[in-house]
DNA sequence: TGTCCTCATAGCTTGGGGTTATACTTTCGT
DNA sequence: ACGAAAGTATAACCCCAAGCTATGAGGACA
C-alpha cells in the first residue's frame, strides 16, 4: 500500500464517494477511481462493494480504516513538525501562554527584553493548556507559559514562581470588617467557577470540596480573564490567581487575599527534543524575573 | 514529504549512511542519494551535513526523526492489518492463548468442535497477555483466551468461567493431616512465584502481601506450566490456577485446594472492530463449555 | 601514491498517478 | 416512459518520481 493509496482510501471512505473524494484531494474523479482500484488489486481484496453504482465499504475497509486514520494523523503531525522546522529562525522566540499572561506579564517581559535585544522578534499566541503542549511537541513554539502543568512526556517544565489565590468581588462589596476571606465566607454569593478542565480550576474545585463548602455557582469559565470580567460586570464573585487578579482593566474590582495555604505554580515549558537556543534560554530568565516581580509585588500589597 | 522520502530518511538516519540504507531498502545507492536530496530540497533545509564525505544529522533531522519514526510505526501496524485482512478466511479460526490453555483445554475444545465442523481449520499460538491484545488489534487472530485481562480499548472481553487457586507440591509431601492449605502454611518451603508481569502473578502477589506472609521465593516464572514443572522436578512448591494444576504430564505432583476466596477469571477476547464470524461465535461457546467443564470437574474432585 | 570507502552526478527506463473524453448504470423528475 | 443528473469505470495520453548502471570526486589510511 503506497502513500497515495492510503490518502485516497481515507478520502473515499470519509467522504463516501469517489467524486467527493476527488474534490477533497483536488484531483480528477478518474484518477481517484484508478488509484482506488489499484489499491484493491494490490491488497488482494475489495475495499468497497459497487452496488447500484455507489460505493459501500466492505467489512475489511471498516477495519482497515481505523488504522489508516492513525497513519494519516501521525503523517499530519510529522508534516507540521517538518514545516515548523523549516520556518524556524534563531532570531525569533515563539511563545504560547494561557490568556492570563497575555495582558501584562508577557508584554512587559517582551518590551524589556527588546530594549536590550532589538534584533530579536517575538511571536505570541494565547492557547489553553493542551494546545500549548501540542504546539511544543510540534515545534510550533519555543516556550509555553502556564499554570501548574501536569507531567507531559517529551516536555520539560521549569518552575518560575509560586502564587496564591485571591478573591475578586465588585469594588463596593464588603464582608463586615474583614480584610481577608475564607472559602466559607463566599457561600452566600453568586460564584463564578473556573472550569475544571483548566489546571487552576481543578486545583480550586478540589480545595473547595475539601473545605466542605457548597458554593452557589452561577457560571463556569475556562478563561480566567473572562471570570474576572464577569465580576466587573456584577455577575458574581470569583477566585483567581494573582496574575489575573492584578491585571489591568476594569477598575471596579476589589481584590481580597484568600486565607489558605493553597498555591499554584507558574512554569515555563520547553520541548525536550528541540535544543534550546541561547535567546530562548535568556528570555526564559527574563520571564522569570517578570513573573516573580508580578507575584511578589502583589504579595507585598496583599 | 512523500512516503518514499520518509522511508529513505528513516533508513539513512537509522543506519547512519546512504550506502547501508540502500542495502536495507534493497535499492541502489544512487537512488537513495537522490531521493534524500530531493526530500531536503522539498523541505527547504538540510537533514544531514556532508562533512568529510560522511553524513551527520542536523538538529532538524534529530527532531524530525522522532515523528518520522512514529509514522513508520503506524504504517507498519496498518500494513500488518491489511495483510491479515487479506489472508482472512471465514472457514478458519485463529486463536492465541496463554500457554496454560495450550495443554488440554484448547486441544480438547478444538477436537470436539472439529467432530461436528470438519471443514473448519484452526490456527493456534501461545502468547503472553500483551502480545495477545496486539495480535487482536492487528486482526492477526480472532480469539484470545487468557486469565483476568485488564480493560483494553478496542477489545471486548467475555467471561467464560471463574476459577480458584491451588497449591502444587511434590506428590510425597504432607502438611500434617491437612487436606487443604492456607498461604501461611507455605511459609517454610521453597516457593516458586508467578511473575508479577502476568495477571495471575499480580493477583497472587497482592493476595499474599495482604496476608502478611513472607514466602521463601526461590524462583520466578512467567509461564505457569514452567512453575508446575519446577515443582515436578522438586525445585519447590507453587500456587497456580486450576487449569495449569490439572493439566496432563508430570505424575508426581500433588494438588491441594487453597483455602481462600480469591478467584481469577478466564475470558475470551475479541476485537471490537472485527465483526465476529458465526464460526468464531460458535467456537467461543464450545470453548466456554470446555473451560467450565475443566474448572467444575476439578472443583468436584477438589 | 594507490586503494578503499563514501556520496553525488549523468543518462536512461519504467510505471504510478495525473489529465480529458467518453461510456455505462441507477435514480429521479416531468 | 424518457431525458437529465449523478456516480463510477475505461481509454488514450502525458509527465516525472524513482529505479538502474556507470562514473566522478573527496577523504582516510596503509
Amino acid at each position: 500500500m503506497r502513500l497515495r493509496h492510503i490518502e485516497v482510501f481515507h478520502a473515499v471512505y470519509s467522504s463516501g464517494s469517489v467524486t467527493r473524494a476527488a474534490e477533497v484531494l483536488n484531483v480528477s474523479q478518474p484518477s481517484v477511481s484508478k488509484v482506488l482500484a489499484h489499491a484493491e488489486q494490490q491488497l488482494g481484496y475489495r475495499l468497497f462493494d459497487r452496488v447500484k453504482g455507489k460505493l459501500v465499504p466492505t467489512p475489511e475497509a471498516n477495519q482497515l480504516f481505523a488504522h489508516v486514520d492513525e497513519v494519516n494523523d501521525s503523517l499530519d503531525r510529522m508534516r507540521h513538525v517538518a514545516e515548523n522546522l523549516r520556518t524556524a529562525d534563531k532570531g525569533r522566540v515563539r511563545i504560547a501562554a494561557t490568556p492570563a499572561f497575555g495582558i501584562d506579564v508577557l508584554p512587559a517581559a517582551i518590551a524589556e527584553y527588546r530594549e536590550q535585544h532589538s534584533d530579536v522578534f517575538f511571536s505570541v499566541e494565547t492557547l489553553h493548556h493542551g494546545e500549548i503542549c501540542r504546539a511544543l511537541l510540534e515545534s510550533r513554539i519555543d516556550i509555553g507559559l502556564l499554570f501548574d502543568p501536569g507531567v507531559v512526556p517529551g516536555i520539560s517544565s521549569e518552575l518560575l514562581a509560586k502564587g496564591k489565590f485571591f478573591v475578586l468581588t465588585p469594588a463596593d462589596m464588603a464582608f463586615g470588617d474583614k480584610t481577608s476571606l475564607r472559602v466559607s465566607d463566599l457561600a452566600d454569593y453568586p460564584f463564578i467557577s473556573l472550569d475544571r478542565r483548566g489546571p487552576l480550576g481543578r486545583l480550586l474545585s478540589k480545595h473547595i470540596q475539601s473545605k466542605l463548602v457548597n458554593l452557589n455557582t452561577v457560571a463556569y469559565s475556562e478563561t480566567y480573564q473572562v471570570a474576572r470580567s464577569l465580576v466587573a460586570y456584577g455577575a458574581g464573585i470569583t477566585i483567581t490567581d494573582e496574575i489575573t487578579a492584578r491585571s489591568n482593566g476594569h477598575e471596579n474590582i476589589r481584590i481580597w487575599p484568600l486565607d489558605t495555604e493553597l498555591t499554584f505554580r507558574i512554569s515555563a515549558l520547553h520541548s525536550e527534543e528541540a535544543p534550546m537556543s541561547l535567546i530562548t534560554r535568556s528570555f526564559t530568565e527574563c520571564l522569570r524575573r517578570h513573573v516573580l516581580n508580578f507575584v511578589s509585588s502583589s504579595r507585598a500589597r496583599a
